[in-house]
DNA sequence: TAAATGTGGAGTAGATATGTCCACATTTAC
DNA sequence: GTAAATGTGGACATATCTACTCCACATTTA
């Protein structure tokens, strides 16, 4: 029961975005080096969130990623789903009918009860929740793997 | 995020000993008939419940398995933790520092209440909880692969 | 002693997650 | 007009995990 990778750099590359000054956008490198993510695979995400509806890109020289929505206008389901598609936490609860047992399936009561948390909170929690508090500071940074500081748009 | 057979196995198979009149127990081909699971692969799942000290498990003819607590000193957090170790929803949460990022991570808050939520659950709930209603009622029944209905204990 | 059980661990097939690569279309700077 | 910088699309590769199988063996009881 573990979130995937690509679901964590979805997130971490639309407060990326959403860090920067309005009107103001990313392209795939600085993301990649300030999220210390693969760029080739980063750009698998990011074709992601551009057909999910959140990002919108621009090709050529200058190009690059912007948040199509405000911050508080993308909450986490809306991620979830488009990096995972519908949120289910087991198998059996498919819609498909691929459950062998009756209604009277005990555990369901606890799937839907667990559904329910998670989908509640991801469903409250916006890019604006987790954008650093203090208004917008510096670009958040990683320690890249020579033990230094990557800075976004370096 | 999804959950594992394996873990919805142990359940079904705890719920199934919990059933049983006080005293009494099941071996693998019985829980395996009544859960509808593989008997090569339950036999894996129910030495994980016996390391794990929920089940205990008698040698020889006649043998089999029987719940070592009351059904309601079973959490599910417990059985979650036999089956699949510690909970962890992310891989950067893990204590070995392998996350690259800073305190300031962002999404830690998320993933912690979302942890929270999903381990409240899981304490919360017993396998008591996932009896049946109605008292000791015939063994719960599936549906087996011929569309016929398969008995516990057959 | 034979049959019925659980034990332990190696092995396997398929799925999924993660990551790489390259040819291509588009845009802009010069 | 050309070259460089970008994102796009999809095939490919790899690693890991899940679900499952199999078999030799120890133990118990009839």
């Amino acid at each position: 029961m573990q979130l995937s990778k690509s679901f964590d750099y979805a997130i971490r590359s639309l407060v990326h975005l959403a860090m920067l000054p309005p009107g103001k956008g990313a392209d795939l490198r600085a993301i990649s080096i300030s999220q210390n993510v693969p760029v080739s695979y980063l750009a698998k995400v990011m074709r992601h969130l551009v057909r999910g509806g959140v990002v919108s890109s621009t090709l050529g020289r200058d190009g690059g990623y912007s948040l199509r929505k405000a911050p508080d206008q993308v909450t986490l389901l809306q991620v979830y789903e488009i990096m995972e598609g519908e949120l289910r936490l087991v198998e059996c609860m498919q819609s498909d009918g691929s459950c062998a047992f009756f209604n009277g399936c005990t555990q369901a009561t606890v799937w839907v009860r667990l559904r329910a948390a998670v989908e509640g909170i991801f469903r409250e929690t916006t890019l604006a929740d987790l954008l650093p508090k203090g208004g917008n500071g510096p670009v958040q940074t990683a320690i890249n793997k020579e033990g230094g500081y990557a800075r976004a748009g370096a």
